[in-house]
DNA sequence: ACTATCCCCTGACGGC
DNA sequence: TGCCGTCAGGGGATAG
């Protein structure tokens, strides 16, 4: 499930290769993975020009020229890649956006047809706004989280998942730095510390960093624009890993339901 | 305003 | 071998 690690390497991988390129045709096999109409987003795409790659959150967002750009949110199976603009789609692929002079092709292909593409005419921010997310995670201030953490009664493990809170957390990355912070997922977030939110967020930010630097978690589909594998799933220290001994202690780690979600956890080391 | 639950969709997996 | 139920979980809609 693409978390920010895993949006960011895509979107490290796309600025290599479109900025520059000119859309000449798209093709949509599957229109529902276009939110509004796929007619008007395949006849604003073509002929624009892709002016850069950015990303917010989840959320990955191509500028192209007109002020226009496209959102967009691979939630579970969705994939972006680069392939040869031959290549035959499977029955997966949804979406294809072709350039002009250009071997290639930008795909976008989602198993569960859970993702979503959606093209934009007022600006990245404004759509950050209307979507309500919070600032995004790999950047986030101590004081902000503190601020939103003392201000619900939900647990903490709820709470780092609420992209209002801040946006780029999902289940993996969410288990992995409670483990981390010796934190309960079900600790009443107001019930944290002025100092545990700090070392929190500086959590938070080392293990984004290191995930991108291994360029994302592959447990499932996830894979980078070229097909490539990421590297954290051999690091991972609690998600998955029900009956294994913790790393910290020894004792095994258990699965449980926290906010509708598999929530991997050590007993002994997360009792705070 | 906040919180919990359901639903979207497909493939993998376990039980029989 | 095949059929069926369950599970995976991001986020939007809906109910309480």
């Amino acid at each position: 499930m693409p978390e920010l690690p895993e949006v960011e390497t895509i979107a490290r991988g796309l600025r290599q290769r479109l900025p520059g390129l000119v859309i000449s045709s798209v093709r949509c096999r599957f229109t529902g993975v276009i939110v509004a109409d796929a007619g008007c987003f395949r006849r604003s795409l073509r002929g624009a020009a892709v002016e850069g790659v950015a990303r917010h959150g989840k959320y990955l967002f191509l500028r192209l020229s007109g002020g226009l750009d496209v959102a967009v949110h691979l939630r579970m199976t969705g994939q972006v890649l680069l392939l040869p603009r031959r290549m035959l789609p499977d029955r997966h692929t949804h979406l294809e956006v072709f350039f002009r002079g250009s071997g290639d092709k930008l795909v976008f292909r989602d198993v569960r047809k859970f993702g979503r593409c959606e093209l934009l005419t007022g600006g990245i921010g404004r759509f950050v706004r209307e979507k309500r997310l919070g600032p995004d995670a790999l950047t986030v201030k101590s004081g902000h989280l503190w601020s939103r953490l003392q201000g619900t009664r939900r647990g903490l493990k709820a709470a780092l998942l609420d992209q209002g809170v801040l946006a780029g957390l999902g289940n993996i990355y969410t288990d992995e730095v409670l483990f981390r912070c010796r934190l309960s997922p079900l600790r009443p977030a107001a019930a944290l510390t002025r100092r545990q939110t700090e070392r929190l967020t500086e959590t938070i930010h080392e293990l984004l960093r290191e995930a991108i630097r291994r360029k994302g978690t592959s447990i499932s589909d996830y894979v980078d624009p070229q097909g490539a594998r990421g590297g954290f799933q051999h690091v991972l220290m609690v998600y998955g890993r029900e009956g294994s001994p913790c790393p910290r202690c020894g004792a095994a780690i258990v699965k449980s339901r926290v906010a509708g979600r598999g929530t991997w956890s050590c007993p002994h080391c997360q009792q705070g």
